[in-house]
DNA sequence: TCTTGGATATGAAACTTTTCATATCATCGG
DNA sequence: CCGATGATATGAAAAGTTTCATATCCAAGA
């Protein structure tokens, strides 16, 4: 921090005005243009500019917001990190991020951080269900917190049975929904409901793998896929991935078992990051609408009316195909 | 931020001590220790914690750093904010996070706004030349800003070294560099120079292609690669790309091309992002130490010796082949 | 001309912390 | 037992802003 910045007072004088005149002009309250043409030319002079922290401290507001995120090199999670910094600095806000590994401790810690006085509001996608502060306005993304705690989403229903509705169309008719991790009971969770309600509304086989994350994941992926393995062809021919990036891993293990895609299996994942999308996969995707989810959260954390705040945002969801052309 | 949330004045009441010795506990001053324990207790009954903003006005120090990057859905930058935001929190601090989109106003505008008195240092990877703050502890990546602003930056130089001593290794005859965009006078151009050099020592002929990104970069590769190509065979075996998305996009134009990767080419990136290691690619890479860099960028900004700090801080890169078994 | 009213400039108070000069206390050497 | 010493608690001052009650000004209406 600069030592001897020039302060309000310094500019006051220069202009030969008020300390309440210049608050005026940097707040963009009404003032005379005279006046407001002085202390604009007085600060400019000066080079001064608002200290934040004296501000912070008197009028209890420093146009800054939390962001919490488990990580931000997931693709999905980044770019709604960069989508999140980007509304808040249109809106003159500035953007404190804090990762936390998914950890409970570190979500707790990060919400005790930014409790009382770090920031004027938190937007948090937490792994775990944890008690949202009710004197900080407080946007939870995936994860309902509690009543009084908004939560923004995709609409994981609509994009689970989207899912199916295109496997299908692609002529699919042996359906399977995977995905890793056991349930954390977020709004991510039903985009398996969606999936499987399609299915059973038009009557197609659908298996479900849900796969713990503690252990040897990839072996439990293998298995399963050679429990359906018959004679070397597949009675699978369309899975839905939780994730995208699951996706990935699961084309991976296919090739290796000699499966191609979209041949013998086609594959739609859930997120739309920009890696799947490249026609190298074959994999379709079905996209978040991250910047829309970022704006909704500041809207929402930024209203100024806070009497009719939605409990729950689904935002719609698009299928984007996989690449078409074989390499 | 919270409504009436309590202050030392009223932790101090609480505990029967002056409002100076609550200040010595929180600060880690010495204290009797029963002093000490009566203001833990009464502090813990109360609720509080400690108000940034009163802090940062009075004593100037915030806690507080700003990174500044272009983007934060490049997978590199998003390693790199991860890796920065752990770093400052295991110190204590905070991350306040700026991206620019490149644009030079942006970077400007960034270093602007935490010039005077919202970052207790900055850590910025520029795209443009700019002029840094004196005024506050700042540390650049990949690029040298100036005298007295050290930068860290991965061994650029060596890595283009090591990249075409691994494509000879691998057997390649006939390498080219290529790299997209203008030079912009960053560390990171060095990686060609690297490349080049090694190439000359060893006598292996090499082309150059640098791509300007104002207009039709996809065909302009497509018309270099066609230029190269005689009877469905490239004159070209080996290629260093500058990065790794760089590398994925040209990987997938040659697969167009009808050119099998390894087969007919050999690709080397540079960055180590995750894509590009999945076996799917077969691409080779130099992978930077985001967390190296990450962490003596904090502690270069944090150094309470500022004596001597350096101007340019190499760290070492390493290579890492790609899958080896195909698809 | 005098009053009234609206608009806007003024300056002191308040926000919560850290810092620093002063006050207090116990200990120790003489 | 007394004065000096070192350690540590105390409380007022200061940091730079916003807010609010008050003061000032100018124009309009009587």
């Amino acid at each position: 921090m600069k030592k001897n910045a020039p302060t309000m007072k310094d500019v006051a004088q220069e202009a030969g005005v008020a300390l309440g005149t210049v608050s005026k002009v940097f707040n963009g309250i009404a003032v005379g243009d005279s006046y407001r043409l002085r202390v604009e030319t007085a600060a400019k002079k000066l080079g001064y500019e608002v200290n934040q922290y004296a501000r912070g401290l008197r009028a209890g507001t420093t146009y800054t917001v939390a962001l919490i995120l488990p990580n931000v090199d997931h693709p999905f999670f980044a770019l709604l990190a960069q989508h999140v910094c980007t509304a808040l600095m249109q809106r003159g806000y500035r953007m404190l991020l804090y990762v936390t590994a998914a950890s409970p401790e570190a979500e707790r810690e990060c919400v005790g951080m930014v409790r009382q006085n770090k920031a004027d509001g938190v937007i948090a996608l937490t792994y775990n269900q944890l008690e949202a502060p009710a004197d900080v306005p407080f946007v939870s993304i995936d994860r309902c917190l509690g009543p009084n705690i908004p939560c923004v989403a995709s609409d994981n229903y609509a994009g689970g049975r989207l899912a199916a509705e295109r496997l299908l169309a692609l002529g699919c008719t042996r359906l399977a929904f995977l995905r890793i991790g056991s349930s954390h009971l977020s709004e991510t969770d039903k985009r398996g409901d969606g999936f499987e309600s399609l299915c059973r509304a038009r009557q197609v086989p659908c298996c479900t793998m849900r796969l713990n994350d503690d252990a040897g994941e990839e072996a439990q992926f293998r298995r399963f896929f050679q429990d359906h393995l018959q004679d070397g062809r597949l009675d699978i021919d369309g899975i839905f991935c939780a994730t995208d990036l699951l996706a990935l891993w699961i084309r991976r293990i296919l090739a290796d078992l000699g499966l191609r895609v979209p041949e013998d299996v086609q594959i739609v994942g859930f997120d739309g990051i920009q890696q799947l999308g490249s026609s190298a996969y074959y994999c379709s995707t079905i996209v978040q609408p991250a910047q829309k989810i970022a704006e909704t959260c500041v809207d929402l954390l930024l209203a100024k009316d806070r009497s009719n705040i939605p409990a729950l945002v689904c935002l719609p969801v698009r299928y984007a195909p996989g690449g078409t052309t074989r390499e």
